[in-house]
DNA sequence: TAGAAATCTGATGATATGTCAGATTCAAAA
DNA sequence: TTTTGAATCTGACATATCATCAGATTTCTA
């Protein structure tokens, strides 16, 4: 037992360690979603502290009691979309065979993009920012994908215990490039419609070098 | 006839609009040179136009004379990094049957991982200026991709007039997507590698699945 | 409703940006 | 060699952002 209530809302505090209230909590959303908001209309290079306290109506220095800088804002971001994970992952606990595997694909595929469409600023940030180094914001990256690349793997270890996946193969390599993949894709996917590939026929496309890659199967 | 010579140097113009001379060329090569350096340091963030300056031992106001801000700059780095991509077409148009394509799909994969391992920060943020809609990187990405992904999807289709590749599937997605994939995994496979998964199992694996969903056939 | 806690902000010193006029360097012509 | 003018560089500056803190304001609690 943890003793806590079913949603254990962690504590939040600002930047002098204190915890912080009701009011508080708000104008930290507040000033989140501006971050996020000004994050897809300028672009992470130009965008400034100044811009998102106007664009709450309040001063850089209250930015600066909730956050160390406008990084700490963007993984705080990261976080939150992280949360919606697990509706991924479950995605993927569904089964792999056949015509029902194929969907199982299609919906994984699916599901990704849709994440992205929701966050796509703050997770290409984040993905920069991990790949620059940041210990944060790997943490954040490697806790977010690593149960679906932990899935993926086992299903291919499972396709090569059936001998249907050469053992040349690493699974968990296998996976990663597979989520790296439907990732990047999914950033990239709206770019790809308007030079007439169909949103269907992406999605349909990435589905099956998924199934085909975890099942080792040629898609029916 | 272009009438041109073997290597046509473009001119290059500062901010002015006057033709640079050898020494200006030499000092604004400098600055790039420092600039990729910093965003190997320091990350796209907090690079300062200031520290550019300072490295090449110049004032920030050299820099303005050769570029508008550091994004140009990192633009001028894209298209120098761009070059060296006809050297990875010319891997793709090698044969793609049998052992032997195995082996061209290797030497891709190898080529694109090499390449990133190279300009590594910059193409990252390249990517990352052009998923944010910067017109000009969308335009040297594309330039830069294309050929490859042009050349895939080709092979992909004739595989697909064998019957070996589903009609369901889009060759240019699917090109775009193995892209996708080489691209993200070149910019990760050191960390992957921190985790035990080898660097030649990982060029193995994403080659089997290049190799895969080009033929339609499965890795010999 | 008084007092305390929480929250917000004006003011500020330090640093960066981006521009321009003028100083410096260089190479070719005299 | 010296002169000359084009090419290159930079000091100085006006503007803007960062990041902090002391103190004002609001909200909560007893």
């Amino acid at each position: 037992m943890d003793g806590g209530s079913q949603t254990t809302a962690r504590q939040t505090f600002d930047q002098n360690g204190r915890a912080v209230g009701r009011r508080g909590l708000q104008t930290r959303q507040r000033l989140l979603e501006a971050t996020a908001e000004l994050l897809r209309e300028q672009g992470m290079r130009d965008l400034r502290v100044v811009d998102v306290a106007r664009a709450v109506g309040t001063s850089p220095a209250t930015f600066y009691q909730y956050f160390k800088d406008v990084r700490e804002a963007i993984l705080r971001l990261s976080e939150q979309a992280a949360e919606e994970m697990p509706d991924i992952v479950n995605l993927i606990d569904g089964p792999w065979r056949g015509q029902s595997g194929l969907k199982t694909a299609r919906a994984v595929v699916d599901a990704v993009i849709r994440h992205w469409d929701t966050h796509e600023a703050v997770l290409r940030v984040r993905n920069l920012s991990a790949d620059e180094g940041d210990p944060r914001f790997r943490r954040v990256v490697r806790d977010a994908l690593s149960p679906l690349v932990d899935r993926l793997s086992a299903e291919i270890r499972r396709a090569q215990g059936a001998g249907r996946v050469s053992p040349d193969v690493s699974a968990a390599a296998a996976a990663a490039s597979l989520v790296a993949m439907l990732e990047r894709m999914a950033s990239y996917h709206a770019q790809l419609e308007n030079r007439g590939v169909t949103h269907s026929k992406l999605v349909e496309t990435c589905a099956r070098i998924l199934f085909q890659t975890v099942t080792g199967r040629s898609a029916p």
